[in-house]
DNA sequence: ATCGCAGCCTGTACGC
DNA sequence: TGCGTACAGGCTGCGA
């Protein structure tokens, strides 16, 4: 499931397979709801013959910046992944979207449960307006942060998740934070001390960073699970302290790890090192 | 403001 | 082995 670290991999190797600088020669879309704005045609249209002017990552979305100053927006959900391919591959099972660049290889978009959306907008911020801070950024200071999380009186995993509260965090991620910072999830976020709130902020950014260098979490080998452009793991997995860990001992503690369920999410904590005190 | 739930999808894991 | 069913999860929209 791609969040931060995930989207982040995938930007950056695209990057490295000299995306940036190509022309978008033609466009196919052959499941239009992928396309979420404007219509499918209307997409086709609009991206065909610009070039790449760059290309990054802004909470779990990809930015590519066309040239002539529109946006596409690529939101990969749960299981969208590309790839790159020859003109002449057949399109495979699953792939929804093309992209042919004026080298000759296409950008293509597979996903299987069909959630991921493209947008192509006239201005960036319409929707990325609407996120929070950059976890990693410099300009998020545990401070910044903490005040942040003292604002608002709500569960802190819901809060987590939430992206205009803070962009990027998914599921895994978010489970891997608090357990870290050693904090129930249904903690209220008013709730703690400031050196609790320093220390969830440590923690949200050592998890993404670790993520990022191990190029993201891949669960399974399923069609489902998430790869690279170049079709490899993220190796991030080996570094899960809690996600999907049921009935394993914690790593720091030893007590066995529990499943359960918040804001309608599947959670996993240690009984023993996250404890609700205050909620 | 916060929370819960349905819906979007389909592969996967489970029970029988 | 095969069938049916629940589940996974990011996000939106709705109601409470």
């Amino acid at each position: 499931m791609p969040e931060l670290p995930e989207v982040e991999t995938v930007a950056r190797e695209l990057r490295a397979a000299g995306v940036v600088g190509r022309r978008i020669v033609q466009a196919r879309v052959s499941w239009p709801r992928t396309v979420a704005t404007p219509s499918a045609r209307a997409f086709v249209r609009g991206v065909k013959g610009r070039r790449i002017a760059s290309l990054d990552r802004r909470g779990k979305y990809l930015v590519i910046r066309l040239t002539g100053g529109r946006y596409v927006l690529v939101h990969l959900r749960m299981t969208g992944q590309l790839f790159f391919a020859t003109g002449a591959a057949r399109r495979g099972k699953h792939e929804h979207l093309t992209l042919r660049l004026d080298d000759g290889r296409e950008l293509r978009f597979r996903d299987t449960r069909k959630f991921g959306r493209w947008y192509l907008l006239e201005d960036a911020e319409t929707k990325l307006g609407a996120l929070g801070p950059e976890p990693l950024s410099p300009e998020l200071t545990a401070r910044a942060f903490g005040r942040r999380l003292a604002a608002r009186r709500a569960m802190l995993k819901p809060l987590l998740l939430n992206q205009a509260f803070i962009a990027g965090l998914g599921n895994i991620y978010v489970d891997e934070a608090l357990w870290d910072a050693g904090l129930h999830p249904r903690r209220k976020s008013d709730s703690l001390r400031e050196e609790q709130r320093r220390r969830l902020y440590l923690s949200i950014r050592k998890v993404l960073r670790r993520g990022i260098e191990s190029m993201g979490t891949t669960l399974g080998a399923g069609l489902t699970n998430f790869r690279t452009v170049e079709g490899g793991y993220g190796s991030n997995k080996d570094n899960l302290r809690v996600f999907r860990r049921a009935g394993e001992p914690c790593p720091r503690c030893g007590a066995a790890i529990k499943r359960m369920i918040v804001g309608q999410r599947s959670t996993h904590i240690c009984p023993r090192c996250q404890r609700v005190r205050g909620a």
